[in-house]
DNA sequence: GATGGCCTGATTGTCGGACAATCATACGAT
DNA sequence: ATCGTATGATTGTCCGACAATCAGGCCATC
């Protein structure tokens, strides 16, 4: 007869402390704006000393829970901002040796949906920061970081036109991995930056006029587009992003 | 004439720290599995007080770039695991008050897709753990906990069966979601187990036989069956998740 | 030779106390 | 009302300390 224990496993202060401010956090208890105790008094609450408390706000403040307003050194729960969050998934990503396929394959099958459900529920003040986004990237490309930004924050103004949080966080670690990818292809092809700028106006103008499958095939189109300057930038596709 | 000045930003010691060691692990100088240095080495390296280089421990361990062999007490730099990844990332998302609709429509715009691609890309052994998983929902579905697992368990085994670790990434804090909303709704609607069953069974003959166009289908099919199942649960669309 | 016991040094988790720099706020001077 | 100043609170960093645990070597036992 064979006897099996579990594995004991004993957890450190820190977290123990970290996980009982996330759980308030969590249930709402605490809620965002609201200011936390000093570290002193979480210590004497929690009944462990400062460092303690330290290292576990360090998780927190990691993990975008907790934030401190610019100047400010009283910290405040917040909710983590999809950027910051994204900034995480991201660099997970390319630690996973992600490859530019990968990086396209997911931006196929993701963008064309988001654009049609953007055309079917944006905002007029969607429509504006759309057309805004799309004049940004016109104007300001000459310089390739400039052009890179632009042409991602187009994207992300379709993201919020969708108004789903889902989709525009899913969205979001894309076009980290985006970036640098157009990084290296823009300059090396020199009508990516006209032909992006066409897509970016077809595909404002579909969503301005609420015409859900138009949408859908000018962002198709558009990332079609990204597969081909990779190949005429002479791009390995599987080689690694990041 | 208006003078303006940048703000200055002073960047606290264990920030810096962390910075560092995250730079050292981003440009692979420190790769997965390597050891680091003791807290006492590493306080001499960057020449500060132990008690900060643990404020930077804590922040990188919290990111997943850091981790512990259970059982052990040296930290080795690890890849961060999609599981934990998605941890955070749900949770940010349930403190944005996302609806069971935003995460349903994500289901259905990202998981069709996915279900084709599997079928192009499995491999036998996916298909093993695809079936597998299947039979683990049709077998062991009485307990409520078990059915929710299970029934997420199968929507990861697509995922790792299109080779895509971005669009496996993406899917993670969606199941993160689902299971709560899942859980509400399963012991409600008498007649969903079978129709989740059949359906798995469905979407992996058709991944198993690589057909492309039925496995979307049935992958549609059984995510409109979610939110039929909503609907029979009495459950409001735009009610919050977690 | 394998196993287990024992010792030693290294490492982590936690503690207490300390101090400079900065922030928040109230008070007073101009 | 605006600006300085004084005061207390808070954070960032440091130092030193100690128990608990881990890693590894040594040795006796079987």
């Amino acid at each position: 007869m064979s006897v099996e224990f579990d594995q004991i496993l004993l957890v450190p202060g820190y977290r123990k402390v970290a996980a009982a401010i996330t759980a308030r956090i969590l249930s709402r208890e605490l809620r965002e704006g609201d200011r936390l105790p000093s570290e002193t008094e979480l210590a004497r609450q929690f009944g462990v000393n400062r460092s303690t408390v330290r290292e576990a706000l360090r998780e927190l403040e990691s993990g975008g829970l907790l934030e401190r307003r610019p100047g400010s050194k009283l910290m405040t729960v917040s909710r983590p901002q999809h950027r910051a969050i994204a900034k995480d998934v991201g660099r997970a990503l390319a630690l996973h040796d992600v490859t530019f396929f990968e990086v396209w394959e997911a931006l196929t099958q993701l963008e064309p949906p988001m654009a049609e459900i953007a055309a079917r529920n944006r905002t007029t003040a969607d429509l504006e920061s759309l057309v805004a986004a799309c004049q940004r990237f016109a104007d300001e490309n000459a310089e390739t970081e400039k052009a890179v930004h632009h042409a991602a924050e187009f994207f992300r103004c379709v993201g919020r036109a969708t108004h789903n949080q889902v989709l525009g966080l899913a969205q979001e670690p894309l076009l980290g991995l985006l970036e640098p990818s157009l990084r290296v292809m823009i300059d090396k092809v020199p009508q990516a930056r006209s032909r992006i700028a066409v897509a970016e106006r077809r595909i404002h103008e579909a969503i301005g006029k609420r015409e859900t499958e138009a949408a859908r095939t000018w962002m198709a189109r558009h990332i079609r587009d990204f597969r081909k300057g990779y190949e005429l930038a002479d791009i390995e596709f599987d080689r690694r992003v990041g």
